[in-house]
DNA sequence: AGAAACATACCAACCAGTTGGTATGTAGTC
DNA sequence: GACTACATACCAACTGGTTGGTATGTTTCT
């Protein structure tokens, strides 16, 4: 009983209620009632966590960003040596990933940016922050593969770690738009078909 | 005074108000009050056009199809007698359009799908026939690139084209989460060099 | 006891959609 | 060509329900 394997209390309960409710119907059209409804707690429990509407929607960009992160710590590929595999290898498991229904793989954080960028500053930074530290945990291994093979191209590690996020971005996007991941995983296919060209063509 | 030069109905003024306000606050937080204000016309005759305020979600979709249809029809990128030429024009179109506000050159239909594939249905197809229908204006001109190159690699023209889309509407999200443009236009060039790897590695 | 965590009851502003009406056609009929 | 019948385009005021947020409790933990 030393640590408590799962004490949910209601802040928790209603971050993880967003994380659903709010990738299926978006960030505008969910309301605070709904939230409340889906984790089980009041409306008074709301507001003793979060100052406003605006508020949790950071808090959920935040916690989401925990929880993905740690999918992504623990997942398989970082195991391999070769730094190029482990790059292609993250790539594979977003791939892995699109199974299910949209709603359920498909990112919080770029449904909650489209709306939000104009009206609401600490949410569009709390998304641009999610966005490029996931991004940076690629580049290292993208920098390593580049210098393995003593590459000096006209891109940036950088530019091409955030270009994997833009197609599984707009991967996520078709799927919504197509109602299923068929299309989307085969954007996911040219992207990994473009990073072994572009480490493939250099090896010559 | 045969054609008449303009003569702009509520119709249409409430689109073309559509198209930039949904654009900067998303489809749920527009109010049909606002989109009225912002047209200059009153409510009733909103709803005299409009069955209700999804149906104008579809009906703008539509016009920004039809709207943006004509852009693209008349872009210069299609003279060249090389197909291959031609898709890389459009990319470099497409790239050529990211100045300005992000308000500005992001997609009505990305911003939309994002929030209404699963609540409204019929935004969902509109959106769906939207990209699917100009992604179709580039597999005629990719398809006459493999052929001309007598290519049978193991993607298709129709994935190649909507991956060209996911790849912009992930740009899109990542100039707004980034607060411009500069990360999308570096993926914009990714998908440049991409394709070029694509058909220059059949080459040989 | 006192603070943090929650619950209940409530409100003012706002929302999509409705109502009843006016103005301007336009087609048909005598 | 004028009168009737009907359709389209639009408007201002209103409505019932919803929304984010607050005020004021009660319970739980330390």
């Amino acid at each position: 009983m030393s640590t408590h394997p799962a004490k949910p209390d209601a802040r928790s309960k209603l971050l993880d209620a967003a994380m659903s409710v709010v990738r299926t119907k978006g960030y505008s059209a969910t309301t605070v009632d709904e939230l409340c409804a889906a984790a089980g707690v009041t409306k008074g429990a709301f507001f003793h966590h979060f100052k406003s509407k605006e508020a949790l929607g950071v808090a959920a960009v935040e916690h989401w960003s925990e929880t993905t992160g740690t999918v992504f710590a623990n997942a398989p590929y970082h195991d391999h040596p070769d730094p190029l595999q482990r790059v292609l290898g993250y790539v594979a498991f977003r791939k892995s990933l699109l199974t299910g229904s949209v709603t359920d793989f498909t990112c919080l954080v770029g449904t909650m940016v489209q709306e939000a960028y104009d009206s609401a500053p600490a949410i569009r930074a709390a998304c641009d922050k999610s966005i490029s530290s996931h991004a940076g945990t690629l580049e290292a291994d993208i920098e390593a593969a580049m210098e393995e093979r003593g590459m000096s191209p006209d891109w940036t590690a950088t530019s091409l770690a955030l270009h994997t996020q833009a197609v599984l971005q707009g991967a996520f996007i078709l799927a919504k738009a197509k109602g299923g991941a068929e299309a989307a995983a085969e954007s996911v296919d040219h992207l990994t078909r473009y990073i072994e060209l572009l480490f493939g063509a250099a090896r010559h």
